[in-house]
DNA sequence: GTCTATATAAGGATAGAC
DNA sequence: GTCTATCCTTATATAGAC
Protein backbone atom coordinates (compact mmCIF):
# COMPACT_ATOMS: atom_id res chain seq x y z
CA UNK A 1 0.00 0.00 0.00
CA UNK A 2 1.43 3.20 -1.05
CA UNK A 3 2.20 5.74 1.39
CA UNK A 4 -0.04 9.26 1.76
CA UNK A 5 2.52 12.26 1.25
CA UNK A 6 2.59 14.18 4.64
CA UNK A 7 3.19 17.65 5.60
CA UNK A 8 6.57 17.92 7.28
CA UNK A 9 5.56 18.90 10.60
CA UNK A 10 3.20 16.11 10.49
CA UNK A 11 5.83 13.26 10.80
CA UNK A 12 6.97 11.53 13.64
CA UNK A 13 10.00 12.35 13.32
CA UNK A 14 9.29 16.05 13.75
CA UNK A 15 7.28 16.02 16.16
CA UNK A 16 10.08 14.25 18.00
CA UNK A 17 12.56 17.26 16.79
CA UNK A 18 10.21 19.95 17.93
CA UNK A 19 9.80 18.04 21.42
CA UNK A 20 13.70 17.70 21.48
CA UNK A 21 14.44 21.44 20.62
CA UNK A 22 11.72 22.29 23.53
CA UNK A 23 14.14 19.83 26.33
CA UNK A 24 17.39 21.22 25.12
CA UNK A 25 16.30 25.10 25.48
CA UNK A 26 15.01 24.31 28.86
CA UNK A 27 17.64 21.81 30.30
CA UNK A 28 20.55 21.88 28.11
CA UNK A 29 21.17 19.11 25.45
CA UNK A 30 23.62 17.21 27.67
CA UNK A 31 20.89 17.27 30.46
CA UNK A 32 18.37 15.74 28.16
CA UNK A 33 18.02 12.21 28.87
CA UNK A 34 16.66 9.98 25.89
CA UNK A 35 14.13 9.07 28.48
CA UNK A 36 12.89 12.41 29.01
CA UNK A 37 12.36 12.84 26.07
CA UNK A 38 10.67 9.76 25.16
CA UNK A 39 8.50 10.77 28.10
CA UNK A 40 7.65 13.90 26.55
CA UNK A 41 6.90 12.30 23.36
CA UNK A 42 4.72 9.65 25.08
CA UNK A 43 6.90 6.25 24.24
CA UNK A 44 9.46 4.44 25.60
CA UNK A 45 12.87 5.88 25.35
CA UNK A 46 13.75 2.51 22.97
CA UNK A 47 11.00 3.45 20.36
CA UNK A 48 12.73 6.60 19.26
CA UNK A 49 15.56 4.90 17.78
CA UNK A 50 12.47 3.54 14.88
CA UNK A 51 12.72 7.37 14.00
CA UNK A 52 16.17 8.98 14.53
CA UNK A 53 19.43 7.39 14.81
CA UNK A 54 20.87 9.38 17.53
CA UNK A 55 20.52 12.10 20.44
CA UNK A 56 23.44 14.00 18.30
CA UNK A 57 20.98 13.72 15.07
CA UNK A 58 18.05 15.69 16.15
CA UNK A 59 20.78 18.47 17.70
CA UNK A 60 22.11 18.22 13.86
CA UNK A 61 18.44 18.82 12.45
CA UNK A 62 17.60 21.93 14.60
CA UNK A 63 20.87 23.63 14.72
CA UNK A 64 21.14 23.54 10.32
CA UNK A 65 17.48 24.05 9.62
CA UNK A 66 17.59 27.44 11.83
CA UNK A 67 21.34 28.52 10.30
CA UNK A 68 19.81 27.69 6.72
CA UNK A 69 16.47 29.69 7.32
CA UNK A 70 18.97 33.00 8.05
CA UNK A 71 21.24 31.98 5.42
CA UNK A 72 18.38 31.75 2.76
CA UNK A 73 16.81 35.31 3.88
CA UNK A 74 20.35 37.36 3.24
CA UNK A 75 20.41 35.56 0.09
CA UNK A 76 17.42 36.64 -1.07
CA UNK A 77 17.80 40.29 0.55
CA UNK A 78 21.27 40.44 -1.15
CA UNK A 79 19.63 39.98 -4.55
CA UNK A 80 17.50 42.80 -3.92
CA UNK A 81 19.59 45.71 -5.55
CA UNK A 82 17.37 48.21 -5.07
CA UNK A 83 17.02 48.26 -1.39
CA UNK A 84 20.14 50.82 0.92
CA UNK A 85 21.94 49.19 3.59
CA UNK A 86 20.15 50.80 6.31
CA UNK A 87 17.08 49.23 4.95
CA UNK A 88 18.69 45.89 4.66
CA UNK A 89 20.04 45.97 8.02
CA UNK A 90 16.74 46.48 9.64
CA UNK A 91 14.91 43.85 6.97
CA UNK A 92 17.77 41.49 8.86
CA UNK A 93 17.02 42.44 12.33
CA UNK A 94 13.10 42.41 11.75
CA UNK A 95 13.90 38.53 10.53
CA UNK A 96 15.95 38.05 13.33
CA UNK A 97 13.26 39.26 15.88
CA UNK A 98 10.52 37.35 14.17
CA UNK A 99 12.50 34.06 14.29
CA UNK A 100 13.38 34.76 18.34
CA UNK A 101 9.65 35.54 18.67
CA UNK A 102 8.28 32.72 16.45
CA UNK A 103 10.46 29.81 16.90
CA UNK A 104 12.21 30.22 20.69
CA UNK A 105 13.18 26.72 21.30
CA UNK A 106 14.50 26.16 17.59
CA UNK A 107 16.89 29.55 17.46
CA UNK A 108 18.09 29.04 21.19
CA UNK A 109 19.16 25.81 20.84
CA UNK A 110 20.90 26.48 17.96
CA UNK A 111 22.52 29.93 19.82
CA UNK A 112 23.30 27.75 22.96
CA UNK A 113 23.91 24.31 22.25
CA UNK A 114 25.15 23.75 18.68
CA UNK A 115 28.73 23.37 20.60
CA UNK A 116 27.58 19.91 20.92
CA UNK A 117 27.50 19.34 17.28
CA UNK A 118 29.84 16.06 16.57
CA UNK A 119 32.88 16.84 13.52
CA UNK A 120 32.73 17.65 10.93
CA UNK A 121 29.50 19.23 11.27
CA UNK A 122 30.35 21.62 14.32
CA UNK A 123 33.41 23.19 12.31
CA UNK A 124 30.88 23.54 8.87
CA UNK A 125 28.06 24.81 11.48
CA UNK A 126 31.01 27.61 12.73
CA UNK A 127 31.75 28.74 9.45
CA UNK A 128 28.56 29.22 8.08
CA UNK A 129 27.90 31.47 11.15
CA UNK A 130 31.32 33.14 10.13
CA UNK A 131 30.55 33.72 6.65
CA UNK A 132 26.88 34.94 7.33
CA UNK A 133 28.22 37.81 10.25
CA UNK A 134 31.17 38.20 7.60
CA UNK A 135 28.06 39.44 5.32
CA UNK A 136 26.42 41.89 7.39
CA UNK A 137 29.78 43.48 8.38
CA UNK A 138 30.29 43.85 4.70
CA UNK A 139 26.06 45.33 4.36
CA UNK A 140 26.83 47.83 7.61
CA UNK A 141 30.55 49.25 6.01
CA UNK A 142 28.52 49.78 2.42
CA UNK A 143 26.24 52.05 4.64
CA UNK A 144 28.99 53.65 6.11
CA UNK A 145 30.84 54.27 2.60
CA UNK A 146 27.70 55.88 1.32
CA UNK A 147 27.20 58.35 4.93
CA UNK A 148 24.00 56.59 5.80
CA UNK A 149 25.27 54.53 8.52
CA UNK A 150 27.67 56.23 11.83
CA UNK A 151 31.46 55.47 11.60
CA UNK A 152 31.35 52.56 14.66
CA UNK A 153 33.25 49.44 14.04
CA UNK A 154 31.04 47.11 11.54
CA UNK A 155 32.31 44.06 13.67
CA UNK A 156 30.56 45.65 16.65
CA UNK A 157 27.96 46.51 15.15
CA UNK A 158 27.30 43.28 13.95
CA UNK A 159 27.73 41.72 17.30
CA UNK A 160 25.83 44.15 19.32
CA UNK A 161 22.42 43.84 16.96
CA UNK A 162 22.53 40.41 16.71
CA UNK A 163 23.03 40.03 20.57
CA UNK A 164 20.56 42.17 21.46
CA UNK A 165 17.46 40.14 20.32
CA UNK A 166 18.35 37.29 22.38
CA UNK A 167 16.89 39.47 24.89
CA UNK A 168 13.56 38.29 23.59
CA UNK A 169 13.94 35.00 25.45
CA UNK A 170 12.90 37.09 28.75
CA UNK A 171 10.06 38.85 26.44
CA UNK A 172 8.55 35.28 26.66
CA UNK A 173 8.41 35.24 29.95
CA UNK A 174 6.22 38.12 30.13
CA UNK A 175 4.66 38.56 27.04
CA UNK A 176 1.51 40.05 28.78
CA UNK A 177 2.38 43.44 29.06
CA UNK A 178 3.88 44.01 25.40
CA UNK A 179 3.06 42.42 22.47
CA UNK A 180 4.91 40.66 19.69
CA UNK A 181 4.28 44.04 17.37
CA UNK A 182 5.45 46.77 20.07
CA UNK A 183 8.51 44.56 20.91
CA UNK A 184 9.74 44.39 17.08
CA UNK A 185 8.94 47.79 17.14
CA UNK A 186 10.83 48.95 20.19
CA UNK A 187 13.35 47.09 19.22
CA UNK A 188 14.05 48.18 15.87
CA UNK A 189 13.48 51.91 16.28
CA UNK A 190 15.81 51.43 18.89
CA UNK A 191 18.48 49.23 17.35
CA UNK A 192 18.30 51.19 14.14
CA UNK A 193 18.40 54.73 15.82
CA UNK A 194 21.90 53.91 17.25
CA UNK A 195 23.16 53.08 13.88
CA UNK A 196 21.90 56.12 11.95
CA UNK A 197 24.24 59.50 11.12
CA UNK B 1 50.96 25.91 63.76
CA UNK B 2 49.61 29.36 62.60
CA UNK B 3 47.55 29.48 58.83
CA UNK B 4 48.75 32.46 56.99
CA UNK B 5 45.86 34.49 55.65
CA UNK B 6 45.47 34.43 51.96
CA UNK B 7 44.40 36.81 49.76
CA UNK B 8 41.23 34.85 48.35
CA UNK B 9 42.34 34.42 44.59
CA UNK B 10 45.35 32.64 46.32
CA UNK B 11 43.09 29.51 48.13
CA UNK B 12 42.86 26.04 46.59
CA UNK B 13 39.30 26.53 46.70
CA UNK B 14 39.25 29.67 44.52
CA UNK B 15 41.39 28.39 41.59
CA UNK B 16 39.12 25.19 41.64
CA UNK B 17 36.24 27.84 41.01
CA UNK B 18 37.95 29.78 38.15
CA UNK B 19 38.47 26.30 37.00
CA UNK B 20 34.92 25.33 36.43
CA UNK B 21 33.98 28.33 35.34
CA UNK B 22 36.32 27.79 32.26
CA UNK B 23 34.90 24.37 32.00
CA UNK B 24 31.05 25.21 32.55
CA UNK B 25 31.59 27.65 30.14
CA UNK B 26 33.25 25.92 27.57
CA UNK B 27 31.49 22.83 27.35
CA UNK B 28 28.61 23.73 29.92
CA UNK B 29 27.39 22.70 33.50
CA UNK B 30 26.14 19.31 32.75
CA UNK B 31 28.82 18.01 29.89
CA UNK B 32 31.63 19.27 32.44
CA UNK B 33 32.89 15.81 34.68
CA UNK B 34 34.56 15.86 38.19
CA UNK B 35 37.34 14.29 36.29
CA UNK B 36 37.92 17.05 33.28
CA UNK B 37 38.10 19.43 36.13
CA UNK B 38 40.40 17.22 38.36
CA UNK B 39 42.51 16.84 35.51
CA UNK B 40 42.58 21.05 34.45
CA UNK B 41 43.20 21.64 38.05
CA UNK B 42 46.16 18.50 37.83
CA UNK B 43 44.50 16.51 40.72
CA UNK B 44 42.85 12.98 40.90
CA UNK B 45 38.82 13.40 40.92
CA UNK B 46 38.40 12.23 44.64
CA UNK B 47 41.07 15.18 45.73
CA UNK B 48 38.47 18.02 44.45
CA UNK B 49 36.17 16.63 47.53
CA UNK B 50 38.65 18.03 50.46
CA UNK B 51 38.04 21.45 49.01
CA UNK B 52 34.61 21.79 47.73
CA UNK B 53 31.31 20.33 48.72
CA UNK B 54 29.63 19.01 45.35
CA UNK B 55 30.02 20.23 41.42
CA UNK B 56 26.92 22.05 42.60
CA UNK B 57 28.33 24.11 44.92
CA UNK B 58 31.35 25.40 42.54
CA UNK B 59 27.79 26.61 40.28
CA UNK B 60 26.20 28.38 43.26
CA UNK B 61 29.36 30.00 43.91
CA UNK B 62 30.35 31.54 40.57
CA UNK B 63 26.92 32.45 40.03
CA UNK B 64 25.89 34.32 42.83
CA UNK B 65 29.63 35.73 43.36
CA UNK B 66 28.78 37.94 39.23
CA UNK B 67 24.78 38.36 40.68
CA UNK B 68 25.92 40.21 43.72
CA UNK B 69 28.49 42.34 41.86
CA UNK B 70 25.60 43.83 39.54
CA UNK B 71 23.51 44.69 42.28
CA UNK B 72 26.47 46.13 44.48
CA UNK B 73 27.17 48.36 41.34
CA UNK B 74 23.61 49.30 41.14
CA UNK B 75 23.27 49.97 45.24
CA UNK B 76 26.21 52.07 45.27
CA UNK B 77 24.85 53.96 41.38
CA UNK B 78 21.28 54.97 42.76
CA UNK B 79 22.89 56.48 45.65
CA UNK B 80 24.46 58.80 44.03
CA UNK B 81 21.61 61.73 43.64
CA UNK B 82 23.69 63.92 41.39
CA UNK B 83 23.72 61.82 38.62
CA UNK B 84 21.05 62.20 36.03
CA UNK B 85 18.82 59.17 34.28
CA UNK B 86 20.86 58.52 31.00
CA UNK B 87 23.83 58.88 32.92
CA UNK B 88 22.87 56.29 35.35
CA UNK B 89 21.72 54.13 32.34
CA UNK B 90 25.58 54.35 30.52
CA UNK B 91 27.50 53.75 33.73
CA UNK B 92 25.87 50.66 34.26
CA UNK B 93 25.64 49.51 30.77
CA UNK B 94 29.98 50.45 30.95
CA UNK B 95 29.91 48.14 34.17
CA UNK B 96 28.23 45.23 32.00
CA UNK B 97 30.74 45.82 29.46
CA UNK B 98 33.76 45.67 31.45
CA UNK B 99 32.53 42.48 33.00
CA UNK B 100 31.59 40.83 30.28
CA UNK B 101 35.53 42.00 29.06
CA UNK B 102 37.18 41.15 32.34
CA UNK B 103 35.13 37.59 33.64
CA UNK B 104 33.71 36.56 30.26
CA UNK B 105 33.78 32.66 31.97
CA UNK B 106 32.15 33.54 34.85
CA UNK B 107 29.58 35.81 33.43
CA UNK B 108 28.44 33.41 31.04
CA UNK B 109 28.58 30.69 33.08
CA UNK B 110 26.14 32.73 35.34
CA UNK B 111 23.86 33.65 32.01
CA UNK B 112 23.89 30.66 30.11
CA UNK B 113 23.90 27.37 33.13
CA UNK B 114 22.38 29.40 36.24
CA UNK B 115 19.23 26.90 35.52
CA UNK B 116 21.06 23.77 36.53
CA UNK B 117 21.23 25.68 40.41
CA UNK B 118 20.01 23.51 42.73
CA UNK B 119 16.60 24.54 45.00
CA UNK B 120 15.98 27.11 46.86
CA UNK B 121 19.36 28.69 45.17
CA UNK B 122 17.60 28.70 41.64
CA UNK B 123 14.37 31.01 43.09
CA UNK B 124 16.61 33.24 45.10
CA UNK B 125 18.80 33.85 41.69
CA UNK B 126 15.94 34.47 39.65
CA UNK B 127 14.34 36.64 41.83
CA UNK B 128 17.78 38.72 42.35
CA UNK B 129 17.54 38.94 38.87
CA UNK B 130 13.89 40.01 38.80
CA UNK B 131 14.75 42.52 40.81
CA UNK B 132 17.48 43.79 39.23
CA UNK B 133 16.13 43.95 36.12
CA UNK B 134 12.96 45.65 37.64
CA UNK B 135 15.37 48.41 38.90
CA UNK B 136 16.65 49.36 35.71
CA UNK B 137 13.43 50.01 34.11
CA UNK B 138 12.55 51.95 36.71
CA UNK B 139 15.99 54.17 35.82
CA UNK B 140 14.64 54.32 32.00
CA UNK B 141 11.20 55.21 33.20
CA UNK B 142 12.47 58.25 35.12
CA UNK B 143 14.46 58.63 31.85
CA UNK B 144 11.66 59.08 29.67
CA UNK B 145 9.18 61.48 32.21
CA UNK B 146 11.58 63.90 32.36
CA UNK B 147 12.32 63.84 28.67
CA UNK B 148 16.10 62.37 28.30
CA UNK B 149 14.52 59.27 26.93
CA UNK B 150 12.62 58.39 24.21
CA UNK B 151 9.41 57.20 24.27
CA UNK B 152 10.16 52.79 24.08
CA UNK B 153 9.06 50.16 26.31
CA UNK B 154 11.53 50.43 29.25
CA UNK B 155 11.37 46.84 28.97
CA UNK B 156 12.31 46.10 25.90
CA UNK B 157 14.85 48.92 26.56
CA UNK B 158 17.01 47.00 29.61
CA UNK B 159 16.51 43.75 27.74
CA UNK B 160 18.15 45.48 24.53
CA UNK B 161 20.82 46.50 26.53
CA UNK B 162 21.61 43.87 28.42
CA UNK B 163 21.57 41.24 25.75
CA UNK B 164 23.37 43.11 23.80
CA UNK B 165 26.18 43.40 25.25
CA UNK B 166 26.63 39.32 24.68
CA UNK B 167 27.86 39.89 21.87
CA UNK B 168 30.95 40.33 24.02
CA UNK B 169 31.93 36.59 23.81
CA UNK B 170 32.46 36.63 20.04
CA UNK B 171 34.53 39.44 20.14
CA UNK B 172 36.88 37.50 22.75
CA UNK B 173 37.65 35.31 19.84
CA UNK B 174 38.90 37.98 17.69
CA UNK B 175 40.25 40.65 19.96
CA UNK B 176 43.24 41.51 17.22
CA UNK B 177 41.23 44.01 15.40
CA UNK B 178 39.40 46.22 18.02
CA UNK B 179 40.68 46.69 21.12
CA UNK B 180 38.75 46.63 24.43
CA UNK B 181 39.01 50.71 24.71
CA UNK B 182 37.05 50.51 21.01
CA UNK B 183 34.49 47.72 21.87
CA UNK B 184 33.11 49.83 25.15
CA UNK B 185 33.31 53.24 22.96
CA UNK B 186 31.72 51.71 19.70
CA UNK B 187 28.96 49.64 21.87
CA UNK B 188 28.20 52.55 24.43
CA UNK B 189 27.78 55.19 21.40
CA UNK B 190 25.71 52.40 19.79
CA UNK B 191 23.07 51.53 22.17
CA UNK B 192 22.80 55.13 24.15
CA UNK B 193 21.96 56.83 20.70
CA UNK B 194 19.77 54.75 20.39
CA UNK B 195 17.89 55.39 23.49
CA UNK B 196 18.44 59.63 23.51
CA UNK B 197 15.52 61.74 22.27
C1' DG C 1 45.59 16.56 51.41
C1' DT C 2 46.16 13.11 47.77
C1' DC C 3 45.81 8.79 46.22
C1' DT C 4 43.39 3.93 44.55
C1' DA C 5 39.39 1.49 44.67
C1' DT C 6 34.65 1.34 44.59
C1' DA C 7 29.65 2.23 45.55
C1' DT C 8 25.58 3.59 43.23
C1' DA C 9 22.98 5.75 39.74
C1' DA C 10 22.11 7.27 35.19
C1' DG C 11 23.47 7.91 30.56
C1' DG C 12 22.95 6.38 25.19
C1' DA C 13 22.00 2.74 22.50
C1' DT C 14 20.83 -2.27 20.99
C1' DA C 15 18.50 -7.16 20.88
C1' DG C 16 14.78 -9.56 20.11
C1' DA C 17 9.80 -10.77 21.31
C1' DC C 18 5.37 -9.26 19.80
C1' DG D 1 6.62 0.36 15.26
C1' DT D 2 6.58 -0.42 20.24
C1' DC D 3 7.72 -2.86 24.02
C1' DT D 4 10.91 -5.17 27.99
C1' DA D 5 15.29 -6.30 29.17
C1' DT D 6 19.89 -5.34 29.05
C1' DC D 7 24.73 -4.02 27.54
C1' DC D 8 28.27 -0.94 28.32
C1' DT D 9 30.04 3.43 29.58
C1' DT D 10 30.25 7.29 32.29
C1' DA D 11 28.75 10.15 36.10
C1' DT D 12 29.09 12.02 41.11
C1' DA D 13 30.59 10.99 45.30
C1' DT D 14 32.60 8.18 49.25
C1' DA D 15 35.90 4.91 51.96
C1' DG D 16 40.01 4.21 53.68
C1' DA D 17 45.20 3.60 53.03
C1' DC D 18 49.15 6.60 53.06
Amino acid sequence: MARIPQKKNSTRKESITLAAARLFREKGFSATGMRDLAGSVGVEAASLYNHIRSKSELLHEICFRIANQFTAQLNELESDGAMDSLDKVEAVLRFHIRIWVEKLDEVLVTTNESRHLEEPYLSAFLNERRVYVRRLETIIEDGIRKGQVRRIEPYVAVLTLMSAVRGIEFWHRTKKNVTAQQLEESMVSNLIAGLKK
